[in-house]
DNA sequence: CCTAATTTGCTCTTGGCTAGAACATAATGG
DNA sequence: CCATTATGTTCTAGCCAAGAGCAAATTAGG
């Protein structure tokens, strides 16, 4: 959204504007709060909800009413408006949900995958997307999937621990002519974080989402960095304590190895097996919460490890908030003083009077169905999409 | 920028666009190319170049002729136009300048500053600006100041080896009711670098500044990433390297302390003498030149250190390109083979195959005022800077 | 040296957009 | 039950950029 340069082009924009903003606020929002803060005229807001509404948008429902005065209404989604469909493809599983605008979920289907082939993975799930697609007609716009691994030019990139390398998993998932939108799991929490979650309204936000990895996302204004390739965000590969330890990425140190699943695995002796490395990390965090030395030890020195690296980051990058999903929430709460203890010695000196929060993420597991939608309808907040939609389905 | 939404705002709007795009062309880009690549019509360019001249924002002067056809013009700066005063406090002296609409640069004043009190430091700069906007007269628009280290809402925060600790440097340096915006001197040789250097185009690039400290810039789209309170860029407070030394920031293990001009020293065994360190350094690296081993030996440490660092920075944000300045120029010129095996090293094993180059600046040590008139043009090539110039000197 | 081709600048008309005013409407509060 | 209040609706005025048609200024080619 660079903004309008010419007359023609400044209704697009603004329905646009309206439209997003629609959205953004869950579609909860009463047009005249829209149009108060937009700064349009009355005027201008009663053309753009009835272009809204013609073009099944959006549509207006009453609002309850809460002080005087002629009563207005909120516009929220259309019944037969656009529909995201978002997929969280994991290392054992994957869900497809559908979103629509405002944002409001409903998963559709859920499965467990055994076999790690990328390929018959990922074949498998492009039938089942084909599948929920023929289901739900041409309100979809748009497909957004999070996988857990680097994403560069729409390939996984590289995924050391599952051997997925160089997996051309938008050519694979293609569905028809619907744009197919590959995200980082990390990056897409971020997202999800930065749009409706601890990181909303913030100029720019950090957010960590530890799991076998740790990776994450700069948020800027609400949109994560992408990078030049798209694959920004793998704070986990900075070699942040000096281990010297080798990682699969292919270089050493790299601070994910002292943070993640593997780390507690590692720290209790555990030996990682493929597939089971997620449950086993959580049955490690039980059994310290449970009091087990072993545990407390591991999940101490693991949690050290998070607070120090956390604090390099918000050195380097000074952002407003730190939020965390995935393990990365329980590790923070369960050694909550110990994470604290580490972020604060990391700290630069002058940051310490005012550090930036570090905040457990609010959206639960639902955060990276939620960025995989919003990647899906930013491609369709936009002209582009605008217009197609308008002149695909009369 | 964030685009117009009204037709009235629209004028303004393209009226920015186009002097922005001037500006950016270092003032010499002609009237045919600014409409083709802003996509004006060219009825719509005419009023707008005839707005601007009337406004003595900007003038048409001759085109060499390259082809057939009418000749066009090239859309300079005005000479009324507006300036903007760069100045560049050094740890020991000062640079003031100014700078045109299109960035050509006249230095007016240079000095050495022997004493260390910030206040007589800054009470003596704030007298010499007054000085020249004095002589300049209304043409001054803005007065950007580059300053060694970290700023936070206007107050030098910390340079610990200055002892300069919450100085309110925007308030010592007010200049009457002109915009006087203070930035840290990396993060304006990186802005300098995006908007007439080697990053100049990239979407997302890297800066590093290596001086006594570490420091740098992530540039997006030209602009650098600020943070939440304008501290962002102290890439060399991270602990890349875990050397567990201890550092003036307040925290251990600093990647700065094993990559700049203290590094060498230390490496060398030299002392480190309060305003000396920077010549102390750079004989270091002549020596090492000449072939003394000891000197040879500090500088291959140096460069790993430097080249270990600036992968891990990689990785973490994906830069399409990265530039260095300051110190780090020689560092990267003269081990080039240390920097570039470390750096390989560095970097996760996917990205090796196409490694976002390593340059050096492509601006000398013009760099850092550069940075500090964009600061100052930056906040006058907005809007409310436009209106208040039209309304001003009638 | 002259003409055709080419590119750009200038002027004017046209269509489209938003602001804002005036009025209508639908609720609340006393 | 009526004054008050906030919002939606309708219409007009003012402004803007696109685009067409024409003028101008140069080069290429013979």
């Amino acid at each position: 959204m660079t903004g309008a340069t010419t007359s023609g082009e400044l209704r697009l924009h603004n329905l646009l504007r309206l439209l997003r903003a629609a959205h953004d606020r869950g579609g909860e929002a009463t047009r005249s709060e829209l149009t108060r803060d937009l700064g349009l005229a009355r005027g201008t807001a009663a053309v753009l909800v009835a272009d809204l509404t013609d073009a099944r948008l959006a549509q207006e429902r009453p609002a309850p009413q809460r002080a005087r005065g002629r009563p207005t209404a909120i516009l929220g989604p259309h019944p037969d408006g656009p529909l995201a469909l978002a997929v969280d493809l994991r290392e054992d599983g994957w869900t497809i949900a559908t979103a629509e605008l405002g944002g409001a979920l409903a998963v559709r289907e859920e499965r467990p995958h055994p076999v790690y082939p990328p390929e018959a993975v990922l074949g498998g799930l492009a039938a089942a997307i084909d599948r929920q697609l023929a289901d739900l007609g041409p309100r979809v716009v748009g497909v957004g999937v999070a996988i857990p691994g680097p994403i560069r030019d729409g390939r996984v990139v590289d995924i050391p621990h599952l051997s997925w390398r160089d997996v051309p998993a938008a050519d694979i998932l293609r569905a028809g002519a619907l744009p197919v939108l590959i995200g980082n799991d990390a990056t897409l929490a971020g997202l999800a974080e930065a749009r409706r979650g601890a990181l909303h309204g913030t100029a720019i936000g950090l957010h960590l989402h530890v799991d076998f990895d740790l990776g994450g996302a700069l948020l800027v204004d609400g949109d994560p960095l992408h990078g030049a390739r798209g694959t920004a965000g793998e704070f986990g590969h900075m070699p942040l304590l000096g281990s010297g330890l080798r990682c699969d990425c292919g270089t050493t140190g790299c601070w994910a190895l002292q943070v993640g699943a593997t780390a507690l695995l590692r720290a209790t002796g555990a030996r990682l097996e493929p597939g089971r490395g997620r449950a086993d990390a959580a049955r490690i965090l039980t059994r310290a919460a449970d009091g087990d030395p072993g545990a407390a030890a591991a999940l101490d020195e693991v949690a050290r490890a998070f607070g120090t690296g956390t604090a390099a980051l918000v050195n380097a990058l000074d952002p407003q908030r730190v939020t965390l999903s995935g393990l990365g929430t329980r590790l923070h709460a369960q050694a909550a003083e110990t994470f604290a203890d580490a972020y604060h010695d990391g700290l630069m000196a002058f940051r310490r009077d005012q550090p930036p929060p570090v905040l457990p993420t609010t959206l639960g597991t639902d955060a990276i169905l939620i960025g995989a939608s919003e990647l899906a309808f930013d491609a369709f907040l936009t002209p582009e999409g605008l217009t197609a939609w308008t002149a695909g389905p009369t």
